[in-house]
DNA sequence: ACCAAAATGCACTAGTGTTGCAGCGATAAT
DNA sequence: ATTATCGCTGCAACACTAGTGCATTTTGGT
């Protein structure tokens, strides 16, 4: 039994070959992934696959979505304690306007919201946009 | 020479029928609004024209677009010293989950958020959701 | 081996966003 | 006033993402 398919039977999750193969691939990147991404990769799979299996991920709480803004969903990983599992995604997420990629900061917390009296804040989504430290340096 | 055309004028925007009856319509909305809520609401005019009226008005700080995380773009007219002009809209936005309105919540300007070193902050899209005032009171 | 349930592949649909181009109207120069 | 110019409008078409229905294959359990 591989390592991949251990880590998604803790998840509940059927370890089929190609559920086994975006799993690893996702977990290569060191960004978040869009399903585009993912179907040029994998240009031999169906893309309704592919889109069905990572819809899977993200309900059983494997990877989390990401509005960067883009217009395109893009997916990582979620981390232990990264709070997807209960509906919050509580870390902050960069998207550089120069690479266009988008990254977690896991260890950014969103700091505390204040919202008017009579709102009820039940999940906060935060972006900061700019120019990240690869395209910096260069 | 009415109101609107006074407006748009300070703008550097030609005031044309077309673009005079949108402004109205936004400016009336206690909400941000969505492309297809105006194509619907001037169901004569054309898709093309009331797409390239926004985008004008976008160019030109009239409005600000709102990315509140349901995939389609939604617009809210600009406040005095709303930072959209200089490419920074810093009050957040509120997202109800369950009348699925999105709101700017004008005075409540984003917090100071700290990234990791090498990287630039440029801009800040911070959306809260949850239950609005309105539909909580039900 | 067999069965039921789940996963896959294919075809097709819907919605948003966007562009090219031709016609029309307002504006400005002659 | 006539004409040339420019910007706005309307129509058609396209790109892309997201999503669904259904038939077929694969999988895991008995
Ligand atoms: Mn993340
Ligand atoms: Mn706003
Ligand atoms: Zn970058
Ligand atoms: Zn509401």
């Amino acid at each position: 039994m591989s390592e991949i398919e251990q880590q998604l039977a803790e998840f509940n999750i059927r370890p089929t070959a190609m559920r086994m193969l975006v799993y690893q691939f996702i977990e290569q990147q060191q960004k978040a992934v869009s399903l585009s991404v993912i179907e040029d990769y994998f240009d031999k799979a169906d893309r309704t696959t592919l889109y069905r299996t990572i819809k899977t991920f993200e309900e059983k709480a494997v990877v989390h979505q990401i509005d960067d803004g883009t217009g395109v969903a893009k997916y990582a990983l979620c981390e232990p304690g990264c709070g997807c599992d209960i509906g919050l995604d509580l870390h902050l997420h960069f998207h550089c306007t120069h690479c266009n990629d988008t990254t977690c900061l896991t260890d950014h917390k969103i700091p505390k919201i204040k919202v008017p009296a009579g709102y009820i804040a039940e999940n906060i989504n935060l972006v900061v946009k700019g120019i990240c430290d690869l395209c910096n340096r260069t």
